[in-house]
DNA sequence: GTGCGTTTGTCCGCCAGCGTACCGAACTGC
DNA sequence: GCAGTTCGGTACGCTGGCGGACAAACGCAC
């Protein structure tokens, strides 16, 4: 009963399937930006970047919708993807926060074909893809590719679980330094271009309730932000702020995937 | 700022590691009472059901501990198990139920030797369990074991999703619902035997706060209950009751499981 | 530099759920 | 059959966040 019907969001505003803009291979970016593709051993590597698609993703733009046959893995290098719930009412929540660290389809690499959630893209920038059956061939061979991409999952629901806590026990202040957080993680810079009304969505909270949450980080010198731009100023403090599932899902990532080759 | 301290729940009272009770081999279940291993092919089945141990699971006793190393993947037959994040604060949330239709453990699967989570009975049975070196053999053999599971963990994955959403969007009352027909679904019967405090603990709210929308449904004709047992009457409405988080659930594992050999 | 759409700030009434506490009824063990 | 414990019903004041609405600040386009 506590839904409260918000514009339909991005949808419909943006493509499905982004312009696929292949850049000449001299100015592509290193497909090792993405964390992923970089542990994958040379062989594999020799295998698959020749298939890779580099993929341009605006801001709000889908790589899923909800229900919709999934075509392509997504690893970005510097972009930021939101995987969300719509709910019948237009409400949203969102449920993980993809970047440079890890991939997107984890169910298409499970044998699903969609999942009920969708992806959108919180952070413009770029993402390299593989076809769905390039990615199934190269999981057949059981290899590295697979174990990786098994650990990934692991964390990627270390990170779902930890939001389902978050969203029953901490409040909007809490949730937002961790979201802030998650997303910062996974960029080189530390500003995050976005408008209270898109992180409303994201938290699956008014936008109101948003402002007020930002207006107490400012006053305490954690963020500056206006106009869609929001700066951390004290990672630190914005670390003290939010609550324990920051902490977990951090840890679980690290222990999972940081000891990469 | 939500939290509100519980007692430290079932820490402590029960034995982390259930003894083992292994029956004589005449009287055992039969194993393919849990769906994943009945649609395992039969040499899998021949390979594996040997090294299948009976355990026994009372109630509120521990699979998992937060953190610590699990030594086995559990297949229950006719238990049921949530998994369950418990916060520093004494709360908790549960994020998952598994009856006869899964397995615990997904994580061992894929490579991890913890979760944050831990697992609690909340249905009182049986499970068969595998320990980490077979399983882990059995997978090396990249055959119907892996895909299987790897199904059952997007399903899973699904059912966590969907408790963020529902633990941002949806009152109690819906709340209840549809964790009742999580719970009843894994049943041959219609009645859960548990405590209004104890299911305040797994979805994370406070017990008066079960007793009011527990009333309600009652008043509804939905279900009757009393001192720590619940019967559900009228499963169409309870449906009718519950949010979509329910059916989507259902929707998702029936697409990926129901049609197992 | 004017105008308009976007973004942010603010206000108000409302309520679900919280924390806490107390009580009686039902069951258990002895 | 009595004492002690567990379980469920109820009450009360409080508050975070909701829904809705309006206005000010900003910046882009012309």
């Amino acid at each position: 009963m506590r839904d409260h019907p918000k514009l339909p969001a991005t949808t419909g505003r943006t493509p499905l399937h982004p312009a696929m803009n292949e850049a000449p291979l001299s100015t592509r970016p290193d497909p090792r930006q993405n964390h992923l593709l970089a542990a994958l051993p040379p062989d594999v590597q020799g295998r698959l970047f020749p298939h890779l698609e580099l993929t341009e993703l605006p801001l709000r733009s889908l790589l899923y919708e909800s229900g919709r046959p999934m075509r392509h893995v997504y690893f970005p290098t510097d972009s930021i993807i939101s995987m969300q719930y719509l709910l019948e009412s237009g409400a949203s929540t969102a449920l993980s926060v993809v970047g440079n660290e890890g991939l997107l389809g984890v169910n298409l690499l499970m044998g699903g074909k969609s999942t009920p959630s969708r992806s959108v893209v919180q952070g413009a920038g770029h993402a390299y893809r593989l076809s769905r059956a390039r990615v199934k061939e190269e999981f057949s061979r059981h290899g590295e590719m697979l174990s990786l991409m098994l650990r990934y999952t692991q964390a990627l629901m270390t990170q779902i679980a930890q939001t389902a806590v978050c969203n029953r026990h901490h409040s909007i202040d809490q949730q937002l330094c961790r979201w802030l957080l998650l997303s910062v993680d996974r960029l080189a810079h530390d500003s995050v271009t976005l408008t209270q009304e898109f992180i409303a969505n994201m938290l699956g909270v008014r936008r109101a309730g948003v402002t007020e949450a930002a207006l107490r980080l400012e006053q305490l010198g954690a963020i500056s932000y206006g106009r869609g731009l929001i700066k951390v100023l004290d990672r630190t403090q914005l670390e003290r702020l939010s609550c324990e599932c920051y902490r977990v899902v951090r840890k679980e990532s690290d222990a999972l995937l940081h000891y990469l080759p």
